[in-house]
DNA sequence: GACGGATACCCACACTTGCGGGTATGGACG
DNA sequence: CGTCCATACCCGCAAGTGTGGGTATCCGTC
């Protein structure tokens, strides 16, 4: 019906990267498939703050090293702006680290720039029904970050399930007083707990236990 | 050279699944795949944790509810006793809330039960890769935690880079006086940063801040 | 040059917390 | 039947913490 070189139903794909031909082969790629085009490349993350609201693109390409505000920050205001724009990160081999931030400023897919085309296209695809696409080194890191929780939350099977409660309380930031009132105890019954809990942690304080149970970060003094 | 029929490099995969039908269907079909066969196939996690240990199979495609012991303690058991034997969680769609305690435990992928075959042997394939194969709405969760995670720390970015350093040392567990040697500050400033640190995070005391800044977790009571 | 913000320090007071001791009951396991 | 553990409570003391006041310098902005 339609004619397949307007591509009437394709979807809108702008691009943020500062070196010129590698956001020109980006811009080409994703005119050559036929469910994306692209009309709007950026050369910096305040170019792209200014153009891309007013356009509305399902989806961004996103660099992350860019000269001026990086491409994180740009992700995280621009997701304030539009939160149904969809982001995907698309960068170097090296900067593997800043996966975290780019997930917390609300990235909905982490790809390396030596991607294949195939997987570009898929990765979009996913993005577009929901996923959010990682190579399969990025989603190792994730799933190292929640392996990490999990080992530090070992200690935590030891303790009985009154004193779970009293550490879950805790990681919310409760004063004794407050689980007391909620658990319908004495503050003195909390007090007691919080020496058993404290001993079978190897903590000494509250701060300590929380940051242990919500626990990612290297160590206290211990 | 080798003969296809006898599979000689295969990859040993085995199955801990309590439903008859389904732990015989996952079998052959396993089998059916010329990189993978299927030597060892378990009814329960007990049954597992006797067996597997002693085959050492590559893989393992876990149930998560079985009868006794959960999928998920086994997936953590199994683990502690060989972290080598990588675990495909492949259970039933409605139980997505048990994505983030399985990572814990330390799976290295999570499917759903109705995903087909090919997706299954992607599955496979990508976790001999290193990889952590999740389905999108796996993945979109898992997002979904970090840009939680993000939010919370939202408020952090107005505070100066000093006061940063502070939660930052909260987060560890440090006592002020602690932070105040790490920092070679005085006691006093250091709670003198605290009161502008609470402000700046609407908290009431250290426990709440790290809560916030570690933050997952609805609310304490602000 | 005034103003705000960041840095750095000090004091006093009330309250909370950590830590050392207790007591008591009930259920589980051998 | 005794021992262990979880549950639940109490007291006191020292130390740490939260809060509300201060003071001072430096630095950038308007």
């Amino acid at each position: 019906m339609s004619a397949r070189q307007q591509k009437p139903a394709s979807h809108l794909v702008a691009i943020v990267e500062d070196r010129d031909e590698v956001r020109e082969h980006w811009a080409r790629l994703l005119d050559s498939f036929d469910e994306f085009n692209c009309p709007c490349t950026c050369a910096s993350a305040e170019e792209a703050l200014e153009r891309i609201p007013a356009l509305a693109p399902e989806i961004v390409l996103m660099d992350i090293f860019l000269p001026g505000m990086s491409g994180i920050e740009c992700t995280a205001r621009l997701k304030q702006m539009r939160p149904a724009t969809r982001i995907l990160i698309l960068t170097a081999s090296d900067d593997e680290e800043m996966v975290f931030p780019a997930l917390e400023a609300g990235a909905d897919g982490y790809l390396l720039k030596h991607s294949t085309p195939a997987a570009l296209r898929a990765a979009l695809l996913d993005i577009l029904d929901g996923g959010v696409p990682m190579t399969s080194g990025i989603a190792r890191r994730v799933a190292e970050h929640f392996r990490k929780r999990g080992r530090s939350r070992e200690e935590i099977h030891r303790l009985s399930p009154r004193e779970k409660e009293i550490i879950e309380a805790l990681s919310m930031g409760y004063s004794n007083k407050e689980i007391a009132d909620k658990l319908s105890l004495s503050v003195e019954t909390i007090r007691s707990y919080l020496k058993n809990v404290y001993e079978k942690m190897h903590v000494r304080s509250r701060a300590e236990a929380v940051a242990k149970y919500m626990g990612d970060r290297s160590g206290p003094p211990d």
